[in-house]
DNA sequence: ATCTTATTTAGCGAAATTGCTAAATAAGAT
DNA sequence: ATCTTATTTAGCAATTTCGCTAAATAAGAT
């Protein structure tokens, strides 16, 4: 379960536009347009989403969205993996599947408490 | 369905301690602590949730929640009703049910899409 | 060893956020 | 009309965030 002060980094790293479009396109693989399929696999990792070609995306200077990547990392939100001298970035889908269920069960439990108290009256 | 620039506002908005405290105990109850459902009903209203009871919770001034709460409004998070000179303070669960449901399709349409690329090797 | 490519770190300034107190507003009670 | 209670608005200072450029680091290529 994630404590309080990881749900806040969480909120707090998708508090903002440019992380916020980071966040989606990694989840939605909105980076990944360039992967030519058609090619050898061995040539798709060199396509892949890293830290310029994210970069690329926005108006932005790359040590920008590199400071923003390492807030999504430190929020957990994506894994970002070295080789060699390029960094690949994926989503966590656990944490944001946990962070679904938070908000689940939230409303669930809200629904339920709504219910007894109404019934008091 | 709820559009990019109000997903940033509500993110912004739980990504500081005092507001998601308060979002959270708006949610659960937690500043219902005082009703007496002993007493009668009528005399119920004048425990609830208003915009000092919140604030006593925190050593922060009243100005300062007020504050807060302006913005968890304004992100829909909450909803505010005024009633005679108090300002009542209930949670929206259909913005956090929402929420929850966007990070659901996310996390589902993730894994398809991931489930798509490793069948291409 | 040097060059190139990919990324991060450092340091700076502008803008936003977050706290405060004092004053303004709104509504009920005397 | 004045007092009290509940809340917001205004204006200010401290801190954080967010952008930049320049420099540092890391690793592969020549």
């Amino acid at each position: 379960m994630l404590d309080m002060k990881q749900k806040i980094k969480i909120f707090k790293a998708l508090g903002n536009e440019t992380r916020f479009k980071i966040f989606k396109n990694v989840f939605t693989g909105g980076y990944a347009c360039s992967i030519d399929k058609s090619k050898p696999s061995e040539d798709i990792i060199a396509q892949a989403t890293c830290v310029s070609t994210i970069a690329e995306h926005f108006d932005f200077a790359l040590p920008t969205i590199s400071r923003h990547l390492k807030e999504l990392k430190d929020a957990d939100i994506i894994i970002m993996t070295k080789i060699s001298n390029k960094i690949y970035i994926k989503p966590n889908p656990q944490i944001i599947e946990e962070l679904a269920k938070c908000f689940s069960t939230l409303v669930e439990n809200y629904n339920e408490n709504t219910y007894q108290f109404d019934n008091t009256n």
